[in-house]
This record gives C-alpha cells, sequence and structure tokens, in this order.
DNA sequence: CGCCCCATGTAAGACGTTACATGATTGA
DNA sequence: TCAATCATGTAACGTCTTACATGGGGCG
C-alpha cells in the first residue's frame, strides 16, 4: 500500500518543487531551457508524473487565482515529500549508482545541500569518493584483461569511461576541499 | 512499414553480434559482467529485443545442435542489419547527444572502428570534438549567469558536468592523436 | 537425489515518447 | 483577427522492470 517506487524524473521535480513551488509548465521549461536536459520536458511525462507524486502525497497542486483567469496549478511539496526526497538523498552510494544510473547521484547532490545541509553534502562526496575508487580498480583489470582483444576505438572508449571516473574522483576531492575551506571561513 | 526505431540495448546487441555471433545468454553476461552494465541484462529485455531484431530482419538466429541438446539460439547480424549498425554509427553528433543520451556516443564510437573503419572513427571523433567545444559554451555561460543563485552544492554539480565535458574534450584529441599516430606507424 | 547453473521465455505493470487536442491570453 | 505562446491534458504505443516459470545438464 505504501512504498511504490519514485521515478527518477519524480525525485527531479520533486528536488525542484522543493527549492520553489512551480508549475508543470515551469517545470518543464528548467528541463527544456536549462541543463537538466536529461530529464523530458514532453507534457506527457511531466503531468502524469506530478499526478503520481500528488496521489503519492509528496506534492500538492493549489490553483493559482492571479491576475488573469488563465488555470495554472501550483504544486509545492508536502512534509511526507520532503522526507521521501531526504530518503533519496542520503541513501548510500553503491556501485551499481555509478554504474548504471547515469547522473542520478549527482542530481542528489545537487539537491542535498539545501534538503539535508552541508555535513550530509560532505557525507555523500565521501562515500561517493569511496565508491569510485573501488570502480576505478574494477575499471582498470577490465581493461587490462580485454586490452588485448580490443579494436583501438573499442580501447579508447573504454579509456574515456576510466579518464570520466578519475575526472570525478578529481570532482569529489576538489568538492571536499570546498566545504571544508567554506567551514573554516565564515560560519555565519 | 520499413524504419521502424531501434532501441539504445538493441543497437548494443547489434553491435556486439557483429563482433561475434551469440546467443541471448552470452550477451545477457556481457551486459551483467563487463563495463557494458548500462545496459539491461534481464531476460525480460533481452529476449524480445532481439525478438524484434529478428523481425526487422537486421538479425537471424540459428538452433545449436551442440554436444548437448540443449536448446540455444545463435544469432547473427544479416547485411540489413549491419547497414544500420552504419547508419547509426555514423550520423552527424548533436547537441542533443550530449544532453540527453548519456553514453550512446561512446558505444557508437567504441563499434566504430570495426564497423565503418578508422577513418570514419576520427571523424566521429573530430564531430564529437566541436560539439562538445559548442557544448562546453553553453554551459558555461549557463553557469555564469546561474552562479549567484545557486547552493554550493548545486554549484558543485553544475561543475563536475562542466569537468566531465572537459575532460571528455581532453580525450577526444588524444584518441584523434593515437590514431594519428597509429597512421604513421604501420599501415600494415 | 537435490542443487545450482545454463538458457529461454512470458506476463503484469510502470514509465516515457510521440502526437494530438483544447482553451485562454498576449501582441502584431 | 490571426498567430504565437501559455498551460494543461489525453491516447496509443514501445520499451524496460520485476517476477515468475520452465526444462536440461552437471556435480556432489
Amino acid at each position: 500500500m505504501k512504498a511504490q517506487k519514485i521515478s527518477r524524473l519524480g525525485y527531479a521535480l520533486l528536488g525542484l518543487l522543493r527549492q520553489r513551488p512551480s508549475s508543470g509548465y515551469d517545470l518543464r521549461k528548467i528541463f527544456s531551457s536549462t541543463a537538466m536536459k536529461t530529464y523530458s520536458d514532453s507534457p506527457g511525462a511531466v503531468y502524469p508524473a506530478l499526478r503520481r507524486l500528488e496521489q503519492q502525497g509528496l506534492i500538492r497542486g493549489s490553483l493559482e487565482h492571479g491576475s488573469g483567469l488563465r488555470r495554472r496549478q501550483i504544486f509545492h511539496h508536502t512534509p511526507k515529500g520532503l522526507a521521501e526526497l531526504k530518503k533519496w538523498i542520503v541513501r548510500p552510494i553503491t556501485q551499481d549508482d555509478l554504474a548504471r544510473r547515469d547522473l542520478e547521484v549527482l542530481l542528489r547532490f545537487a539537491f542535498s545541500e539545501e534538503v539535508v545541509g552541508p555535513v550530509a553534502s560532505v557525507q555523500l562526496l565521501k562515500s561517493l569518493q569511496a565508491e569510485l575508487v573501488v570502480h576505478l580498480a574494477v575499471l582498470s583489470e577490465q581493461l587490462a584483461a580485454a586490452r588485448s582483444k580490443m579494436s583501438i576505438s573499442g580501447r579508447l572508449a573504454f579509456e574515456c569511461g576510466l579518464r570520466g571516473c578519475e575526472s570525478w574522483l578529481e570532482w569529489t576531492r576538489y568538492a571536499i576541499a570546498t566545504y571544508e575551506k567554506q567551514e573554516k571561513g565564515g560560519k555565519s
């Protein structure tokens, strides 16, 4: 009865709605015009997703009675929605997150500071860092094993993946350092 | 009647089958055990996908009558399948490829050398490089515009994306250089 | 014999894509 | 008034996920 799953799009919407109550149209604009193009801006994806979130009690919509009478529904998150968002963000990072779920981890991190606070953000980074180290080791091993059997483009593609991981790892260090500097500076 | 679309999984299967005729089980093993974990290894995804490819005349299966009598269907690509694979690989790279289609481009490149030859591989790289430069410019601009309105984790996540692009760009240079060196060396 | 791996499949359901439809409002 | 944009929706379709089912074969 309870925990039916939330799709990637669902989490993206939930996170955005926590930042600022918005209409479906607003959200679609974000997906079509910003760097969040990984998410579908099509009405056939967004509106049903919002409906599902509402049915699960994670968001609530209210009709806006602004100047014009053009109907426009503004959604905002509920306490339950915020709780789900938190749960999603602080989930321990797995190898699976690195191998399959393309950039879902990054979205979780992007939302993390405002939803669960900077301490949790750093924790997330450290968890990610640890998994990346493992993942890198696995990839390196696989490359070494398969190298001789690959075409040049095959090997290069593999190396691209490896470099991407290394770049991520370097980024986690930079990100952690950024937070630590922040802490030393103004605690405001 | 003709050109119904092929899914990402479909192209992955087609590319693997060009490398080596395999059974559905073999292919699933590749997805579950190698770096190609982005693709589903579940029977509910792989077998129907193979069936679709077969119905479109892109692959053909033949029952193996090996030592044991355990049924096992080996698939191999048809000329039509190879043609579709080529078309997919040499498609011009778009901004959309960079923003949405996570690593589809990389798969295309991985297969490219053996399917369309090293010259086309380099062309693909140069095309990718050009699009990456544009994409980087767009991202930088967006970051500059939104920077002040973002949380630290939001900004860092964005920067992670940027760094990823830069890493890709650097990789294209390395990859192109690798091919050029190759050409100078042994033309064998 | 029981257990695990090989190897294939199917069925239900969730989700996204594509395309179409509707109506209100703004601006030329 | 006509077109474009705002804003929401729906229907058909394809594909993936999840879970279950089936049988052969090797091994202890």
